[in-house]
DNA sequence: GTGGTCTAGACCACT
DNA sequence: GTGGTCTAGACCACG
């Protein structure tokens, strides 16, 4: 899996690696248990810094995405904590206030939500 | 309209300003051509500075959700900006993505969103 | 000739309006010796406030576009100062640089220039 | 490339510096890819606020003239949004109608304009 | 080191 | 009255 960082964008580097693996997750192209490359292979890789890396990690493992273990790397575990379930949820509000007012339907979100879950497990071509 | 402000979270507080100004565009507590507090004044409400307030109406306005009047100041616009729609499309990938994980069900969050959408419309046509 | 207004433009009004006379008088649709309105005539049919015509007309008249005169109000010169020819060609080098960089060349910027002022010769209609 | 400030124009120092470097990007003395100084070096070397800095770095991103890099801070971006080319076309019909107005012909302003446009080139390819 | 955000004032331009 | 601009600091997030 290969990560695209913009590092002009306003999202900070750490998130969008920490965004792009949850994707990845989600859409079945990183699978429960596989192995994330190590802090270093993935700063190498990324062209970032390895603290910026270990950022990631961090907050991945803190938000239950991953498992890190000393002595086998980073896994991921497939699930997430609760907590994020509640803290999404407020966001998506957010969102959806703004799609509403940038003129999309209601069935139009519906439709979109509906697309976007279901794409996700077909991702699992390599 | 009462603003309410976390300022200790690390969500910065202009951006608080203008998701809780967006939200209540979108759920009709405040309608289009209704005037938005002065700069002073909210910043004297809030607790805030004035060049904190002025940063969020100029996002507000870049977004195209309110229209600031050389003479009056700054009123509700009723639409945003397409570009805007665009974005928040990207982003709630990611949320669905994030509630896909934590077990959240592709009905449930169509349900979810189907709710949100709603809730948004009271004390306004439908 | 029909003055329009923004209100929600980043250009002062008084400016919005002696740009629309100076664009007037140089496409013809006001001719020189004609008579323009009035500082209430003005105020009333645009919206704006009474200062705001009288900056218009004072800046007009410092730039020598028209000539007032106690009796007869405000009359359109056909002219303007020498001082305003320097100006403008200091910010005609800004905008040709942006032209440039936004990817438009050198004969289209001719092109332009040589349309923008054969029409300013065909605007005798009413 | 040294910025000069006038304090005392009528034309704010935020967009001073902007215009500046526009003009600075478009002759070639800043050339793509070329970092700019960093907000603070900005603010000490011209004598202004670091808000100040902050505000032209700003608009120069908006309008794309720029890139503002999470590690090294600005550099020169070699473009410019297509909105820019818009706007600049409508202040150019402004600016030809001033000329005319002071008694400069076409063809002079059509010379003046290619001058300008190759003045921009000395010490880039042609 | 960098930019991002924020404060508590101030003065000016505009309407 | 309004927004627009600016100062001289400060602290934080990021890399």
């Amino acid at each position: 899996m290969i990560l695209k960082i913009d590092f002009s964008a306003d999202i900070p580097v750490y998130r969008q690696i920490r965004n792009e693996i949850v994707l990845g997750i989600a859409d079945g192209r990183l699978k429960p248990g596989e192995k994330l490359p190590s802090l270093r292979t993935l700063a190498i890789e990324t062209g970032i810094n390895m603290m910026t890396a270990d950022k990631a990690y961090r907050l991945l493992k803190q938000e239950g995405y991953i498992i890190i273990d000393r002595r086998s790397g980073a896994t991921v575990s497939g699930g997430a904590n609760d907590a994020v379930t509640l803290q999404t949820k407020n966001e998506l509000r957010l969102l959806i206030s703004q799609l509403k007012l940038t003129g999309v339907t209601k069935s139009e979100i519906l439709n979109l939500c509906s697309e976007l879950y279901d794409t996700m497990n077909k991702g699992e071509k390599e």
